[in-house]
DNA sequence: CTGTTAGCGCTTTCAG
DNA sequence: CTGAAAGCGCTAACAG
């Protein structure tokens, strides 16, 4: 209800000098105890709030750093905003979360805006379609550090945090061979992504290191990767390849897709046909068979990337570059390990 | 790098006053076009960004707006949050969102918080351990509007968006007796939170309205609702009832993790116990059976709270109470409905 | 221990 | 069409 008070509101109730309120709010050693108490009861009564806003614009910061994802309606990215509040609100810092629903245009948007803002730095993980780093050199030239976390900006110079996708990819595809599969097949996404490619890598990579070759058969490329994408990718699998008796999925979203035809097929899973995702989501526990799948440590990554920036922040630092280690995680999808092989 | 250009650089370089730079800038209309051009060019020219701490200062305004959630690792919140983000970035605010994780000292602190920062409006859905609303009385009391959505705030005076949960919970009962089933079980959630309450209600009255009676050896209470909650529900259940064909569940995780209990029991799903859960989880429809649930209109609720926040922000409005229909997903986890019934 | 002064960057009367 | 001046609310030298 009407205007809030003021520091002078305050001052002149008081027959003192607004600066000595200012001290006295921000209880500084040279004020009398007295005039400290008087100070406090007034604004108390009078329900003073200092205004950021003032406060900012003379100290040229903003309190608020800025986070651009593509999406927040996932379990991914909506950890790693669970991480990264955790470490900044813990230092007062608020948040300003912005997706750009996959466009390339709406990052740049965003980007310029958070810029406007004055964030005083900037989390992203850029779009699948983001081509070019302008946007962001933008940023970074109004003196906002950034940092990119998940996805990467190649040629764009700052601390970055990933998960090393190809080991995780690598482990899954090693176990697949290990458990005695001989046709191991592939739903790859699509590869012009950096992260999908690097599955398709590891999975090509995985097998000739044993000795196999990636037979193109065994491998259905993707439009897309959500469980949807799963159902028609496993149904074109099963048309151009035979007697497979294993598939290694781009994610838990394809793995699920994929599993429910093969069910609906009359495949028996592992028996017949052994199945890995990639991402472990929540639910992923609970299929039966419940998904075998590679757990990445989402969380961390939102704590250590909103780590990197308040370095950053608070002082010149040289860049990192940080990678965290993907998990194997086995359930009852995937055929077990003869133990002898341990 | 460096200072950023501010309109006084560019007065100066230009030899004219800061007051007609603003106005060029602004695309006042009495300003000559050779002006505007020129100041336009500099302004391009020195990168200049206009400082909006400065102009919020002078306008009182913050050109945010505030979110207040239990969590953000959720669907539901997630979507809703999608839904608000997609108005309000439409007419230029920014958004800060933060999580109480049901913490009720963590609302208060956030809800100061957020006033603190002047947000022009705040959009709250209550942690289940709120007890009371002082603190939103606050915010609202130093000017700014407040909506409350999905769980109420009894008392509190504001504008409200819900979801039908009665409406929700007593179809799916109402589906489960028209189908057939004879002991309908209910796994309900802690009923000290109004929703689950309500959904409790909701299976009570369904059943009472066609002459059955709700039968405390069918009803069990989940401390939690979760996945693993729902497991151990099933669980004791099983143990406190007898033959029991269809089972309400609280939520889509519980009835997941039921069905994940019952399966391993070697129950058939539906052909022995029907299950229905709440919520249309993304996943829901993958599972075998795919599960019958209730679908509520989430991503809507987003848009229409923002609505009616932004209503509040320009004008003085009356406060306006929204409540959205959910409706039955109806899929294989539960017996069909026998035709003639129709 | 306290007051005076100046200014953060911008907009907006009020005068020309 | 343009300039001078005032001020949003707060803080920080610099003086006492």
């Amino acid at each position: 209800m009407d205007k809030p008070a003021t520091i002078i509101d305050i001052a002149k109730a008081l027959n003192i000098s607004p600066s000595t309120v200012s001290r006295a709010l921000n209880d500084h050693p040279s004020i009398s105890a007295q005039t400290k108490k008087d100070v406090h009861e007034l604004a108390e009564k009078l329900n003073y709030q200092p205004n950021l806003t003032a406060r900012n614009l003379l100290k040229k910061r903003s309190g608020v750093i800025g986070v651009i994802i593509p999406e927040i309606t996932s379990y991914f990215f909506s950890m790693v905003i669970t991480g990264i509040q955790d470490i900044v609100s813990s230092v007062g810092y608020k948040l300003i979360i912005s997706q750009t629903n996959e466009s390339f245009e709406e990052e740049k948007k965003l980007a310029h805006e958070m810029a406007l803002m004055r964030v005083e730095g900037l989390l992203v993980s850029p779009s699948f379609n983001t081509t070019g780093y302008e946007h962001l050199e933008e940023v970074r030239k109004s003196g906002i550090p950034v940092v990119i976390f998940d996805r990467d900006c190649p040629g764009f110079e700052s601390s970055k945090v990933f998960v090393d996708v190809y080991d995780g990819a690598y482990q899954a595809v090693k176990y697949l061979i290990d458990s005695g599969c001989q046709k191991i097949a592939h739903i790859a996404g699509p590869v012009s992504i950096p992260t999908f490619q690097e599955r398709f890598n590891a999975y090509c990579n995985a097998l000739t290191d044993q000795g196999r070759v990636a037979d193109p058969s065994l491998i259905v490329y993707s439009p897309g990767f959500s469980a949807e994408d799963g159902v028609s990718a496993v149904d074109r699998l099963l048309e151009q390849a035979s007697e497979i008796d294993a598939i290694f999925c781009v994610n838990d979203a394809v793995a699920i897709g994929a599993m429910h035809l093969l069910r609906e097929k009359g495949y028996r899973i592992p028996q017949d046909i052994s199945i890995i995702g990639y991402d472990d989501e929540p639910y992923s526990c609970y299929f039966s068979p419940a998904l075998t799948t590679i757990w990445q440590p989402v969380y961390d990554m939102g704590l250590l990337s909103s780590r990197l920036l308040l370095d950053s922040i608070n002082k010149k630092v040289p860049f990192r570059h940080e990678v965290l280690k993907p998990e194997l995680v086995i359930r009852e999808s995937s055929k077990e390990k003869p133990s002898f092989s341990l």
